[in-house]
DNA sequence: TAGTCAGATGTGAACGTGAACATTTAATAG
DNA sequence: CTATTAAATGTTCACGTTCACATCTGACTA
C-alpha cells in the first residue's frame, strides 16, 4: 500500500520570511530582535508576513551564532519535597515569562560523581546561568572545585550561617534564601512565650544547611531566654523517620513542648505520641516548619513557620537575569517567614 | 586599573580537535557518534585528543545541522501535587539516562490560551516529543484542535473510561496511567468486604479523568455487590474543601463509609469528623487514593490506594523514545495500583 | 545646489556540526 | 602482480541565524 509522502514540508526561515516582504534577511532579524532603526511600515510589512507564514525563530541557529542558549538550569535533590518543588515551579514560570527555558536535572544522589554529572548534562545544553535547589553543604563544596563562569544562584541558608564561607568559594555566586534562623527563633519563642521551658529540638540530617540554620534559630533563642539547651535529637526530614524519634521520645518524657525541623517529621513524631494515648497539645506542643498545604489538616493542625518557597524561587530568577544583564549590584532583602500558630501549640499543663 | 582581559578562550570545537589528532572533523564526528567505519588506533587517538582539550559537542549546531533538538517537553499543570511531580522526576531521570534534556512547562491555568501559549514555548525549543501531565479532559482536548506532528504521551486514564475517544483524535499519542478503575474497585471491594453498605464517594473535580476514573470504579464495584450508590459529593483535591465536605456530611450521617478520590481531601474530612468528637474508624471508616508519603501517619494512618508514579513516568519517557526511533509497536501493559490498608478502615460499628 | 550626516537597509561571513559524496588505503581474489 | 572491492578517511556544503561592515536614502545645512 503506498503512502502519501508529506511533501516534506520545511519550516520557514527567514530568507522565506525576507523574500515575501521584499526586504533583506537582516531586516527581518532587526524586527525580532527589536532593533530602533526599523521604519514602522517596514516592520509592520515584515511582521504581517510573519503572522502569515507562522514563522518561528531557530532557536539552535540562534543558539549557534550568539552562543546564548537562553536556558537556565536547575540542579536540585530531593525535589519531592514541598519546598523545593514550589520554589522549582516559581523558577519555571518566571525564567518562560522571561523567555527563557528552564532544564532541570533533580539528584538522586549527592556525592561528587553524581553532582558533577549532573551539571555536565547540564552544561551541555550550554546554560547561561544556574540555580540550585540542594541545601546539603557537599553540593556546595562540590561546586568549589568546579570553577564555573555562568552566574550561579544557591537556595540555602548559607549566609546566614556564621563561620561559613563556603557561599564565597566559588566566583560569580549568589546565596538566598528564606531566614532560617528568624524562622526558628520565631517558633522556639512562641513555645517559651506559652510558658514552656522544656523544649528539645529535633533537627534535620546533618550536613543540610537549612538544618542547621534552624537548629542555630532554636539555641539562639534558648539561650537568649536562658533555658536550657539540649542536644538535638537528628532526624532525616522524613515522617517515618520522625515517628521512630517519637517512640525514643517517649522513653524519657522530659520535655513539655518540641520543635521539629520541618512538618513531615512532626507528623510521625505526633502520631508516635496519639499512639500511646498521649493528648494534643495537652501532653505536648510541638511546632512544625514549612507550612506544608496538609498541615493545617494534621491533627491537631500544626502550628508550623511558613515559608514563601515560591518567592524564593522569582527572586533566585530575578538576579541570576539581572546579573545575566551585567547589572549585579542588587540589595539582598531578607524574606522572612511567618509562625502560624494552630492547635498543636498551647500552654502546659 | 588595567584590567587583564582573560584572552578570550574559545570552547575547542570539533575541528580543533581533529587538527590535534591528525585527522580530518569528520573522523571526529564519526567518533563521537559512534560509527563503525574507524580503525580501533584512529578512535583512540581522537579519544586521547577529546579528553586533553575537555572537549564538549556544541549542541546548539548539532540541533541545527540535524533538526534534532534532544530534547522532551513536559507540559504539566497541578504539579505541586505529589503524584505529578514524583512522576516529572522519574521522567527527567529517565530522559537524562538516554542522553535527552527535558523543559517542563507547568501550567497555572488550564484554559485553551494558556496551553497554547505553553506549548508554543516548547515548540520554539523544537522539542522531539511530548509528555502531557494534566489530567484534565479540558487539556486534552485543546490538543485535538493543534495537529501537533510530534510523538505525545499523555499520562491520563482517558483510555480506560468508556465512551471516550478523544485520545484517539490527535495522531501519534499515547496514553498512559495506572489502572484508577481497578484502583478504585480495590479501594471500594475493601469497605465492602468489612461489612459496609452505606457507602459514600468523594470525587475530584469535574473534567479531571482521574476523578471520572475513580468514580466508575466505584460505580462498578457498587453495583457489582448490589449495593445502593449515591451521588458523589464533588471535591478539588484540597485538604481544604475536604474538610468543608466533611462538615457537610456531618449533617445527615447516612453512611458508615467513604471512599474518598484523593489522600488531601481524605485527610480534610478526617480532620472535620475528629473535631466534633467522632472516632475513626469506629464511627467512619475513610479510605483515600495515591497513598502520598504522609498518609502512613495521618491519624488515622489512611488506608489508601498506591499509585507507582515514577513507574509512570518512566514508561511515559520509554514509550517516547521507542516512537521516535520508530518501533512503535509496544504492548501497553496496565500499571495496576496496589491497596494500602491501614487504620482508618474497620467493619462498622 | 552640493555636502554632510544620520537613519534605514543590504551584503557577506561566521558560528560548529553532520550529510552526502569523493578519495585514499588496505585486503582479497585471480 | 594486478584488478577488484570494501573499509577508512577526507572534502565540501548546508543548516538558520546574527554580526560586522557596506551601501543607500533622505533631510538638513551652508
Amino acid at each position: 500500500m503506498a503512502k502519501v509522502e508529506p511533501s516534506k514540508v520545511r519550516a520557514p526561515n527567514i530568507r522565506d520570511v525576507a523574500h515575501l516582504a521584499g526586504v533583506s534577511h537582516q531586516t527581518v532579524s532587526r524586527v525580532l530582535n527589536g532593533s530602533e532603526s526599523i521604519r514602522p511600515a517596514t516592520r509592520a510589512r515584515v511582521v504581517a508576513v510573519i503572522q502569515q507564514l507562522g514563522y518561528r525563530p531557530n532557536q539552535a541557529a540562534r543558539a549557534l551564532v550568539t552562543s546564548k542558549s537562553r536556558t537556565i538550569g536547575v540542579l536540585s535533590s530531593h525535589t519531592a519535597h514541598y519546598g523545593p518543588t514550589t520554589s522549582l515551579h516559581a523558577i519555571e514560570e518566571a525564567a518562560r515569562l522571561a523567555d527563557y527555558f528552564v532544564t532541570a536535572v533533580n539528584l538522586v544522589e549527592t556525592d561528587l560523581d553524581s553532582v558533577t554529572a549532573g551539571l555536565q548534562h547540564l552544561m551541555a545544553r550550554a546554560i547561561e546561568g544556574l540555580v540550585v535547589i540542594a541545601p546539603q553543604a557537599r553540593v556546595l563544596e562540590a561546586f568549589a572545585g568546579l570553577a564555573l563562569t555562568i552566574p550561579v544562584v544557591t537556595l540555602d541558608s548559607t549566609a546566614q550561617l556564621s563561620g561559613s564561607a563556603s557561599a564565597d568559594s566559588f566566583a560569580a555566586s549568589h546565596s538566598l534564601s528564606v531566614d532560617q534562623i528568624a524562622g526558628a527563633r520565631m517558633a522556639t519563642r512562641h513555645l517559651i512565650e506559652l510558658g514552656h521551658r522544656d523544649i528539645r529540638h529535633v533537627a534535620g540530617p546533618a550536613g543540610w544547611t537549612e538544618a542547621a540554620a534552624r537548629e542555630q534559630g532554636f539555641v539562639d533563642e534558648m539561650l537568649a531566654a536562658g533555658l536550657p539547651v539540649r542536644a538535638a535529637i537528628v532526624g532525616d526530614w522524613t515522617s517515618e523517620r520522625g515517628y521512630a524519634i517519637g517512640q525514643e521520645l517517649l522513653r524519657d518524657r522530659d520535655f513539655t513542648a518540641l520543635f521539629v525541623a520541618n512538618d513531615q517529621m512532626a507528623l510521625g513524631i505526633s502520631h508516635a505520641f496519639l499512639n500511646v494515648g498521649l493528648s494534643l497539645p495537652r501532653d505536648v506542643s510541638i511546632v512544625g516548619f514549612d507550612d506544608i498545604p496538609e498541615a493545617s489538616y494534621f491533627w491537631p493542625a500544626l502550628t508550623t513557620v511558613r515559608q514563601d518557597f515560591a518567592e524564593l524561587g522569582r527572586r533566585s530568577i530575578a538576579l541570576l537575569l539581572d546579573e545575566l544583564q551585567g547589572k549585579s549590584d542588587l540589595d539582598h532583602e531578607r524574606i522572612l517567614p511567618e509562625l502560624m500558630v494552630r492547635a498543636s501549640t498551647a500552654a502546659p499543663a
